[in-house]
DNA sequence: GCCGGCTTGGGAAATTTGCCCGAGCTGCGA
DNA sequence: TCGCAGCTCGGGCAAATTTCCCAAGCCGGC
């Protein structure tokens, strides 16, 4: 890693819009002391450019499809924990948040800030501090959990009515296949709305699929 | 509307993304013959946008959250039938680009094009064809060929609204986003469930993610 | 033995679904 | 031009489901 202090920050980008990252390049290296010294538009790039450039900061969107960015983080993590890994998307619902900072991300800045919100996550991040837009400060906060990353805090019941239920059965059809009454169903679709924190059953389907609970 | 030839081509953006319209700001005056004279993060904004500086050609995403998108491009074509507007997006479902030449845009480029594509794009507006980036087209012919999936019986509306409850919206975003009743949001949603035969909210997740109406 | 967590379900209020209806609007063919 | 068909929008109402709160049995750990 640079010396932060004397040559800037040099900066990784990955997102899969190519137009999308020659133009944060050229908002951030306006700014100084930030050097976008390499781009990637996919988790496996993005990797590869790490190791070889090894940046004082990801700054990575890839738009989070599927579970994709979520392994970049943990891959460039695995191989240097000291990464610091700046999230930058348009999502911005909690799990997605809560997910990226489990899988070691120092911080989460939603596209719809401030332009600057960005630069200035950059350099927190960069400082080792955790860094987040203000609206995803909200929503973490409406959300007021502290468990860990969604599937974690569910048991092995959940899970498996989970993956029924994001596979398209229904209640009935879960509740025979596991041998239980309908209203037990109903009950564990509740606590596992609840536990991660999802609002509708399609953001449940949307959850398990991106923890690769269910294939879609 | 400016001369072309003479003064170069200019440009209206909308997104909303603050640090993405900085962007494409950026990468698109370096071209030397485009001028972005405005910007506007929303539909009503583009079309008070457009009505004071009658723009060449105005480039559009507003990431199509609603079918605000496609009002703002009915809008503007309604004041001014000669309105250049391309279509520059993430999204690339044969759907939508369909009916976004529907409503009247002039071009469709995706953000995963290269990055001169939106360029070159932009002048081929100007000068009064049609384009659309090599994915588009591709993606336009195949659906041709294609006897047609379960979204070809849904309407437009359904279709925005199937594509934003897969998304994870509530009923009650579902409704505001598009000014609609709650009753109103939730009828659609059972008309949208007989017409493709999900029994299910997750198999319509889940047919909504097959079709490419959502990205999981 | 006791505590805590998982699993299983009851109960009742609140909400949503399932279906049927009508009305306004638009485009299209007779 | 008329009328039909289809899309959009919403009311109404019974039936079903969800939402929460609660209790009880089981099991592993302290």
């Amino acid at each position: 890693m640079s010396d932060v202090a004397a040559t800037g920050i040099s900066v990784l980008l990955v997102d899969d819009h190519p137009i999308v990252r020659q133009g944060y390049r050229r908002v951030l290296e306006s700014q100084g002391d930030l050097h976008v010294v390499a781009e990637a538009d996919n988790a496996a790039d993005a990797y590869g450019a790490f190791k070889t450039h090894d940046p004082d900061v990801v700054v990575l969107d890839i738009s989070m499809p599927g579970a994709s960015g979520l392994e970049a983080i943990r891959n460039i993590r695995a191989r240097n924990p000291r990464a610091r890994i700046l999230v930058f998307t348009m999502h911005n619902e909690a799990v997605l948040v809560k997910a990226a900072f489990g899988a070691g991300a120092s911080g989460f800045v939603t596209k719809s800030s401030e332009p600057t919100a960005v630069v200035t996550a950059i350099r927190s991040v960069a400082r080792g501090e955790r860094a987040m837009s203000d609206d995803i400060a909200h929503i973490l906060a409406e959300d007021s959990l502290s468990a860990g990353s969604a599937l974690d805090q569910l048991g092995e019941r959940e899970i498996e009515i989970l993956r029924q239920f994001a596979g398209g059965a229904t209640t009935e059809q879960i509740a025979s296949h596991l041998n239980l009454s309908v209203k037990t169903v109903q009950n564990y679709h509740y606590l596992i709305k609840t536990k991660t924190g999802a609002r509708t059953d399609a953001q449940l389907v949307r959850l398990a699929a991106s923890c690769g609970l269910t294939k879609i």
